[in-house]
DNA sequence: CGGGATCCCTTAGGATACTG
DNA sequence: CAGTATCCTAAGGGATCCCG
């Protein structure tokens, strides 16, 4: 009834009985970000068989992890009180994951989704906090994102809009939040493209956001 | 190479190409509590197949996360930096599990190094910074832990030791961690039977490791 | 067109036995 | 003790099809 279990009391062999299957984190994380529709998922999960989706989804509805919320005509899936509490544990395997990240491969997409979660992930709220409200419009191949961070508070959200400063970023912007590449020179470089408004704020784009803690 | 891969470029996917295999995060999970060697590693894990016990340590050895260390005749396996960077995400799902767990079945096993996380998870630094250092010997099923809790710091071995208090607990004590049991009724019922030391001193405990946050 | 279900094949996982 | 080897089952993957 429960997925395949580790025959193991304790907290780690249940979450991984509850969503250690494969895919389910994923289907988690775009969760994270907001409610999203069966063909939502299944496009921001480009290699996911539908029917390993729809089992994910019984399971994780089972488990108690989302809920399936009609419409009028369309079934959202949401996450539950119990869901959105998985947050701290996807992003801390987002942040590890970052930080083990190479260059991309190119049969490999980031989405919107993934992107935003990667931005939650890199996030440092304490070094926020004593930063001037900041909003940034950046551009990750095709996919624009809307950041504002306002004291610890950061939101993101799909589109563009009015910010301070908008850029786009080629992969390597992974050596800008690593620290290994000083602003100016991801702008020299072309790693990171200036699109409008102040190119200087980069810098506080790279500290607000940063790889390994 | 790597292990199949989920075709996304992100941090949530790439820690899951790394450590999201079925056992994985368990062997990651014994290894944060110090160097195993094979037969420990496989007597913590009872239904781990030593065929995927083997398969798994070598993926992770090749992901990083862990190194295989020769010691004269027996071979240690112990995680590298890379690895105890998963401490975090590993203590979150733990934590989101503990939240998550019912009563114990009986085809269930918990495990020094299980319990030992399950402590660290439960573990809250903030409200332990203003208490008094304390050592506990807790007693769960047949195994024994000796915790020594100093400021925010916190140390859990096997085995018994000097303490304030020593304690064994039934399976119960999760009502207690949760907040629903007060301390009083949990030694008045039987849920946790005092051994030696001041009784008073459980109402520290539980205010030092509760279930969720 | 959204939300799946079915089919077939490949691969990983599980149980057990065995070896340097 | 620290793993391989083998065999079998069950889950994942890919394509296609279906139904309201």
């Amino acid at each position: 009834m429960a997925a395949r279990d580790y025959g193991q009391y304790g907290g780690v062999a249940r979450s991984l009985e509850l969503v250690g299957e494969r895919w389910a984190l994923l289907i988690v994380r775009d969760l994270l970000v907001g409610p999203r529709r069966y063909s939502e998922l299944a496009a921001g999960l480009p290699r996911i068989p539908s029917n390993i989706l729809a089992t994910r989804l019984r399971e994780l509805q089972e488990g108690g992890v989302l809920r399936r919320v009609p419409h009028s005509r369309v079934i959202v899936y949401e996450l539950t009180e119990v869901g959105r509490a998985l947050e701290p544990a996807v992003l801390a395997l987002g942040a590890w994951g970052l930080a083990a990240l190479g260059a991309p491969r190119d049969d490999q997409v980031a989405t919107a989704d993934s992107l935003t979660i990667d931005l939650r992930s890199a996030f440092r709220p304490a070094v926020a906090a004593g930063l001037p409200p900041t909003a940034y419009t950046a551009r990750f191949g095709t996919t624009e994102l809307h950041i504002r961070v306002r004291g610890a508070a950061l939101e993101v959200e799909r589109g563009g809009g009015e910010c301070d400063l908008a850029f786009a970023a080629g992969p390597d912007i992974r050596s800008l939040l690593s620290g290994e590449l000083a602003p100016e020179l991801a702008i020299a470089t072309g790693v990171v493209e200036v699109l409008r408004g102040r190119g200087r704020l980069l810098t506080r784009f790279a500290t607000t956001f940063r790889l390994v803690a």
